[in-house]
DNA sequence: CTTGACTATATAGTTACTATATACATTACA
DNA sequence: TGTAATGTATATAGTAACTATATAGTCAAG
């Protein structure tokens, strides 16, 4: 195969070719990576068709995330031994990167049904629904946390959701105990969350209790936060309604889409029975 | 959420939970990409938690190959119609390259499994095999080119493969019409080809006939290919077959795996009947 | 024989960091 | 309370893998 006499490609060609700029491939023959197979006495690079298949070995590598160097030194030796053992470890790399990307894509399809959602809400309005059974990962319990513990709380969740692939792209909320909502702390929390709507084994699950749920939204920061907890706790009395075990709090408009915290939108659903 | 009387962290803290090089946080700022939301009379830095999140998404948008500066510039806005937007311009992104990934995933496997194959022959064997009937991606006619016409089919069959993403990972081959190969032409080709094992529909592929093949491997260049052909001739007569309508040519060991021409070894395999 | 398209080298610029040097601030503990 | 260790800051230079530009030589067509 491909040796008609032979012709061989200038730079230029050979660059079309490959769909590299030219001046790259004049970069891999000053790094070493990949020289013509004739430099002429005037300086000109010839190369030949059999060097594509070198070449697109390269960008296969690259894709893969290796650099240069690395791909030079596996491939100065050219051994079928050598380049078959760096295949099959390039091929759990590509599976790995693979199932990265498989999350990335959940995590894009939450955002977009999270954010559509959020854009469609009267944020004015109160109402009461029905959840089913959702499965959450919890944090550690951070109940009377001192701000200090509070926030290495958060960050040893973030952490965790990080190492596990448990983040879903789903907000980061807090549940609070009935007792702490009705004495008024609302941002005590006992436990961070996360959705996790295709739970994994093998770790530990909390599952919300499907249920009737009064849903309401705060607008700025937990300054005013009493304010509409107040709200909420009329229209539930008004509805012949009593609280339930917890009270779920997660943002809907973040840092990410708005700029000032006093436009910050929260979430608020309480279990009512 | 998030705002227990707001606790700061430093650049340090912060780098660690976003798991970045201090610098790197020191580097957004510069470009304005992602400020803290404090800085004191003596420059420290303070940062929320809050702009965790908006760190996490810079981080998102980078893994899909964004730019800073593109980042930048669609996260200025902060508005959800235009993080919308983006997240769903991005799933397409992520899409694509999910498929990508999983083309190259194919090809590593098809390449080591040939190597495989070709680490455990041994060169100077000629057998008779039975091949089941396999799908080929064809170039088009090629027989009778001159070689600036051949070099021009090899270039456009590469480039063809590429934008087809027919790509299989399988060495590029050369079929040789019957005629051809009787009368010595053994390197006048017809068509150049690449195994398809899992054809995607849309595309005008070729049928190689199932049935037995004289199986045997060519080391060097083609100027000794002759030899090699008259080797397989003579063991074709002896055993009694006659040649079929195809002889079918591949690389074994090409410039990637062996550095001088003299070492690659191309794998003939004759139709017989 | 000239024009336009190509080739070459050398050098500087780009992106997104990363490392280093120097100076000032904070904290830990003896 | 003093001092050492650790932290912060800025400024600058270096890195990878190109990419662009300037300048000069080469080649092929009309």
């Amino acid at each position: 195969m491909f040796n008609k006499n032979v012709k061989y490609f200038t730079t230029g060609e050979f660059a079309k070719i490959c769909k590299v700029n030219k001046q790259t491939l004049i970069y891999y023959d000053q790094i070493g990576l990949l020289s013509p197979v004739i430099k002429d006495d005037k300086g000109y690079r010839y190369y030949s068709i059999a060097q594509y298949d070198f070449f697109s070995v390269i960008e296969l590598l690259k894709t893969l995330g290796m650099s240069l160097k690395g791909i030079q030194s596996y491939l100065a030796e050219q051994s079928p031994e050598t380049f078959l053992a760096l295949m099959r470890q390039q091929q759990e790399i590509v599976a790995h990167k693979r199932r990265e990307l498989e999350l990335i894509e959940g995590i894009i399809k939450v955002k977009i049904a999270t954010l559509e959602e959020a854009v469609s809400i009267n944020f004015d309005d109160i109402k009461i629904e029905h959840y089913p059974e959702t499965t959450y990962y919890l944090s550690r319990n951070i109940e009377n946390a001192t701000e200090e513990q509070f926030v290495k709380g958060v960050a040893d969740f973030i952490a965790e959701l990080d190492r596990s692939q448990l983040d879903t792209g789903y907000p980061i909320g807090g549940m609070t105990k009935r007792e702490q909502v009705l004495a008024g702390n609302y941002t005590n929390y006992s436990h961070l969350y996360m959705e996790q709507p295709s739970p994994i084994e093998g770790h530990p699950y909390f599952k919300a209790i499907a249920g009737d749920f009064l849903v309401g939204y705060h607008i700025g920061t937990t300054a005013t936060l009493h304010e509409t907890y107040e709200r909420l706790f009329k229209v539930m009395h008004k509805e012949g309604y009593e609280l339930g075990q917890y009270v779920y709090e997660e943002y809907i408009y973040d840092a990410v889409v708005k700029e000032r915290e006093e436009d910050y939108v929260t979430k608020i659903m309480m279990e009512i029975k």
